[in-house]
DNA sequence: CAAAAATAAACGAACGTTCTTTTATTATCC
DNA sequence: GGATAATAAAAGAACGTTCGTTTATTTTTG
């Protein structure tokens, strides 16, 4: 018995992610995935169902890895102030060295593929964020809330600033915009000033 | 000589729309969506030169409606607080109202087409939105920021909010989030805590 | 009737996928 | 321990279909 190759299925994966974030969904064809792959089409067949299944394996995957450098060195039990501070660190630092495989998740997350992919999400992550910021309101170091409320005062100015950074010119009209430090404490600053009592 | 129907390119836009939205890029097709519209496939061609036209121009239309609510009744003279309500309340109307045009929108938003648009979007709305901002930081309604921090704070939660609303179910684990007056109301107060001195 | 709109039909190219064959690797046997 | 059978990986070529677009023709209307 031949075993599996495991380098092709990483090419394929790679070049599959590469091609969605350079040339969007349609630009992901098998036969040219293939050639850039190094592969025969009938391989990636081998590794995958068929082209949705091998979308749909590549966001798992960097589902999983993203939530695993969220989480890397937060614990729910923290102060809120140190966890939010840990965690936009955390995020900026997934977005600004994977700019390709964040474009690819954001890609995903506005196209159709989205919804069918919902209920896969990784609840052990939310539910660390939830118990972290119920907490949080039991000490009185965030005011109560609903969760959509918290979470899109908490990471959405974030996630703003990273798309900014990485369209490269910020708003029309400014000079280039980077996302350094400073920049994201001043911001960082002014959510903990809308989040604390 | 005969007049071009315009009825015909209403529907192959409206019919371009949905299919994008329903099935992504790769799902609108030349063909199907002639069917879809009730017209030939060379039809399109004579409104549209090409597939990339065709959506571009859709964009165009639609960002342009996107900017025109979004001034409805704002004025760049107008005191800090009163002009983000009004922007507030503008944007979720039309986002509620509109949410396929709304989900097109992000779908062009976080494709590669999109950079394909930057420059052609309308510099008078940014214009309008500066100078706002910059006499509310003259008058000191509005603490001294970059463009891009302030943008990011002060709308990005909304449209996170949006998206929840939208996608029907909040965050995983709750109950299905609606977005309502007193949840934006809400979620502005923080925001104007947070911008404002 | 002139001219542009609109169509039906067709073009070659590219699509996702599969069929058939070959290649590489492991396990088995003498 | 070398020959060989067994098996799955991998490849190449091809499948029928659909793609975006155009051509040739007809229909409509100023």
């Amino acid at each position: 018995m031949r075993l599996r190759d495991e380098n092709k299925e990483l090419a394929i994966r790679e070049k599959a992610l590469e091609m969605i974030v350079k040339e969007g969904f349609d630009g992901l064809s098998m036969q040219k995935l293939a050639k850039a792959a190094g592969v025969s089409p009938a391989t990636i067949y081998i590794y995958f169902k068929d082209r949705d299944d091998l979308i749909m394996q590549i966001f798992e995957t960097e589902n999983a890895r993203m939530a695993d450098i969220t989480l890397d060195g937060f614990d729910p039990e923290m102060h809120f102030e140190e966890g939010l501070r840990i965690q936009w660190m955390n995020r900026a630092r997934y977005c600004l060295e994977n700019p390709e495989r964040m474009h690819f998740m954001e890609q995903i997350r506005y196209s159709p593929f989205h919804e069918r992919l919902q209920g896969a999400s990784k609840s052990t992550f939310i539910h660390a964020m939830r118990t972290w910021a119920q907490h949080a309101i039991a000490r009185g170091e965030l005011v109560p809330l609903p969760m959509e409320v918290y979470w899109s005062v908490a990471f959405a100015p974030l996630y703003q600033l990273v798309k900014f950074h990485m369209s490269r010119q910020g708003l029309p009209g400014s000079k280039k915009f980077t996302l350094d430090e400073p920049i994201m404490n001043q911001t960082l600053e002014l959510v903990i000033k809308a989040l604390t009592p």
